[in-house]
DNA sequence: TTGTAAGCGTTATCAC
DNA sequence: GTGATAACGCTTACAA
């Protein structure tokens, strides 16, 4: 007990009493259990929980950097699990957590189920969904502005004279379908006939990606501007263009290294993704001190993105 | 105790008991607290620790990965922490891990002094190194093959007739300097001369390896290739290069993407980062299930790099 | 087949 | 100021 107590700077111990404690705990190399301690203090971990598809993509270890760096001021751990867009994963990773007493989780959610991720049904944990929002659950989320980031680097391939225009996006998820629906609302908004067979949206891979533009590009009415709803498709849309005459126009979302050095003028539509992931820690954090006590209404949180051109005022051709 | 049984499938536990254990759980929403559990059984945390320097930096971001990918088939999970590089902040994250009973800890050591991370020190858990040689302490580790790859790239340079070629690279860190000793050896084993006026070794980020590069071409008697020993100097040097007229070699350690979109041919010595994790892991695993007990002598794995040249067969100037 | 007692390493509480 | 006791939620060992 004593030891305890000296450990934790109580001032009820006497000095030399805790000098001596700390010489011996230095001596026997003896360092308190903090499980032990948690187990009887709090009975949770002191860490969050970070549930996302693809840990390798940059997005998602930018995102996990900013939760890391939030956590790690108020002195809490991260774990980190990767559902490599596995739902049935992602359920069994939650579950995995919430039994190991994580004091919140923060998920990307990979599918349309999301009823694993009930905090009801996680013993209490608190949940944050990041870039994604919740379908059928109460829970807080941070997104970012996906529409109007579509929409504002579509219409200035719209105003620059494009008139058909070509979408390259990744499966499913609401990210890209959000995307899209901002792709066809700047077109909409144009006049522009909505030309179904310019949208593709199954590519995952950059392969999968110019595979498609590549396709595209084939068509008797081609389009003369493509918009990617991902870096992975606008990364293989530019390799399928710079295999031909680059003479097409390229936007997409999601920012990249080296897109300024691209042989073709790209605009890309930006966003701080570790703001996202310091966000996504503060609700989750907010929501552990409430300690479920009055659950708050659930919060939304929408990060803004910016349009950023590269290569504009670089001479087209080669030097 | 009957739920304890029913919940771990004790064949001694009757059928009918368990389906109504299982269904109170169920209704109940209980869940066992694996913190209590692992206190009792075996006193650790059933997790590693995972201390890197830059988590969105690409390179920790897939060793990340592989860690948690092969951790995963062992049921464990990984506490991963980021150091930005900081000495201090290192001491302070192990000695945290190793409080909340890490079966294991990966590090990517961030400087010399290494004395903390001696799992004498830390109440015997075992330790890896990734990434950078243990300095002083008696550890398993991973390690590429830092040496060679940069001798086999730069002597590449040097067969097709480069007689001054400049070194750029980011300070200090051990990988850093086994590859300023390869390029050097590859130079010296050429007969060449060694002029440490083209060896600029201080960039960490993209602008200063750019600024070095451009300072590095007003010589008088710049070099006609460059060398870089990580992807932000090879990257930075491409910048450097491409506002001119692209007459240089170049090559550096460490793969990326649109590497084969630059319009310069790059030569780069490619890698698993992946399966540097997985070796990691794997090590520190064989570790913990030794228990501590007959300390074996401790390993050095070293991964082989190969060298990959991009756009080499590709019209030099814009189709 | 089920239940009881003890203990994993802490700390809150109350006595000395 | 320091120590004894109980309890956090679980499991091992043993009894019923």
């Amino acid at each position: 007990m004593t030891v305890s107590r000296a450990l934790r700077d109580d001032p009820t111990v006497l000095p030399e009493t805790r000098e001596r404690v700390l010489a011996a705990a230095q001596q026997l190399g003896y360092r308190r259990n903090e499980l032990a301690r948690r187990l009887r203090v709090s009975g949770t971990s002191g860490m969050v929980g970070l549930v996302v598809t693809n840990l390798a993509n940059p997005f998602y270890a930018q995102l996990a950097l900013g939760v890391e760096t939030f956590c790690a001021t108020r002195g809490m751990k991260v774990v980190v699990s990767n559902t490599g867009d596995d739902v049935e994963r992602e359920r069994e990773l939650v579950d995995d957590l919430a039994a190991r007493r994580m004091d919140g989780i923060i998920v990307v959610p990979a599918g349309q189920d999301q009823q694993h991720l009930d905090p009801a049904r996680l013993g209490g944990v608190p949940v944050v969904l990041a870039a994604r929002p919740p379908l059928g659950i109460d829970v807080d989320c941070v997104l970012l502005d996906d529409f109007n980031g579509a929409y504002e680097v579509t219409s200035r391939l719209v105003s620059d004279g494009h008139r058909r225009i070509g979408f390259l996006g990744p499966p499913a998820a609401w990210t890209s379908a959000e995307r899209l629906r901002g792709f066809r609302a700047a077109i909409a908004e144009a006049g522009l006939p909505l030309d179904d067979t310019l949208v593709r949206g199954d590519q995952r891979e950059v392969a999968a990606a110019e595979a498609a533009t590549r396709e595209l590009l084939t068509l008797e009415d081609a389009p003369t501007a493509f918009f990617c709803a991902n870096s992975r498709n606008t990364i293989g849309a530019y390799r399928a263009l710079r295999a031909g005459r680059l003479q097409h126009a390229l936007a997409g979302f999601d920012d990249f290294e080296l897109a300024d050095m691209l042989d073709l003028p790209v605009r890309l539509v930006a966003y701080d993704t570790a703001a996202m992931g310091r966000q996504a820690t503060e609700l989750l954090i907010n929501r552990i001190d409430a300690g479920g006590s009055e659950s708050a209404a659930s919060r939304r949180v929408v990060l803004a993105t910016t349009v950023v051109e590269y290569g504009r005022n670089r001479p087209r051709g080669r030097r």
